[in-house]
DNA sequence: TTGCTCCTCACGTCACGTGAGGTGGC
DNA sequence: TTGCTCCTCACGTCACGTGAGGTGGC
């Protein structure tokens, strides 16, 4: 049983600054339920953060900033996989065939429908750049027109 | 002296219903200085927008949603285009040569800034689509292990 | 011991949302 | 005249920002 996981665990601070929030987007985070720290905490006690936890943040931070969902609907999209980390639980414990096949059917569906997101805000953006590429080349053409001749029209 | 703009004035309401905001956001962005409805306006009375105001305010959003800056960022790159468009009414009362390319030359950066962060934004929405392609290929192959073999290794 | 980062309230702010109460044009 | 959309306050909310005052590990 190999594990891949680095064992380094990361204070708040560290890995706010790696994603360029602060503390209390983070801790505000751990408050709606989006995120937790790692193992139990005394009330006081510091937060600590494995890999684990961080890839959690980088993706909740993902579905913010990339398709500009709400923390509300990214709650929503988190409780779906919930009931999946449940099944996971299950699985666990009792192995069976099919409960394996039900929790990946069930993640399937809710990363695909991110994926279809992301495709629409890139042909969005694309739309965009094409719309500042032309204004670009708008005001190219009107340079010319003045430097070919000061009476040009207007 | 062709008038090519659509001469047709429209409501609140129906601009915001064309771009998916609330007629709340249209006053603020107002209040902000950011857009304009057209002509003078006694308190009280309505305000109407033509296509150039709203032009103006698909560009808001578009800053807004798609490149994901503050209204503060997008309220100080209006004031940079401002003194563009106070040259321009220069350029209006008398259109010597050096000033237009004076203008044009002012209004190029800051087209083309607004055209790298889309770019910028591009790459990381593209890194994102192939983040979750490789997690539906993971699931897929959890998939077929499964139903490859019920005593697959975890 | 001295900084440093962390902690928990708790109030402030940004970007609007949401009524309350009223006016104006088809 | 009756709805309808619009208007102006003005307070509420979401997603944090920003201190105040204090504790804890290298």
């Amino acid at each position: 049983m190999a594990m891949t996981a680095d064992p380094r665990s990361y204070r708040i601070g560290e890995v706010a600054e790696r994603f360029g929030v602060t503390a209390r987007t983070i801790r505000y985070y751990e408050e709606l339920g989006l995120i937790a720290s790692v193992g139990e905490r005394r009330k006081g006690a510091r937060r600590l953060y494995d890999e684990t936890s961080i890839d959690r943040l980088q993706h909740v931070l993902q579905l913010r900033d990339l398709l500009g969902l709400s923390l509300d609907a990214i709650v929503a999209l988190a409780e779906a996989e919930e009931s999946h980390a449940a099944l996971r639980e299950t699985w666990r414990a009792d192995p069976s065939c099919s409960d394996r096949l039900r929790i990946l059917d069930e993640a399937t569906p809710l990363v695909e429908r991110q994926l279809e997101l992301v495709r629409e805000r890139q042909l969005i953006l694309s739309r965009f750049a094409r719309e500042l590429r032309d204004t670009l080349r708008a005001i190219e053409e009107r340079r010319a027109e003045l430097e070919g001749g000061p009476g040009a029209p207007q």
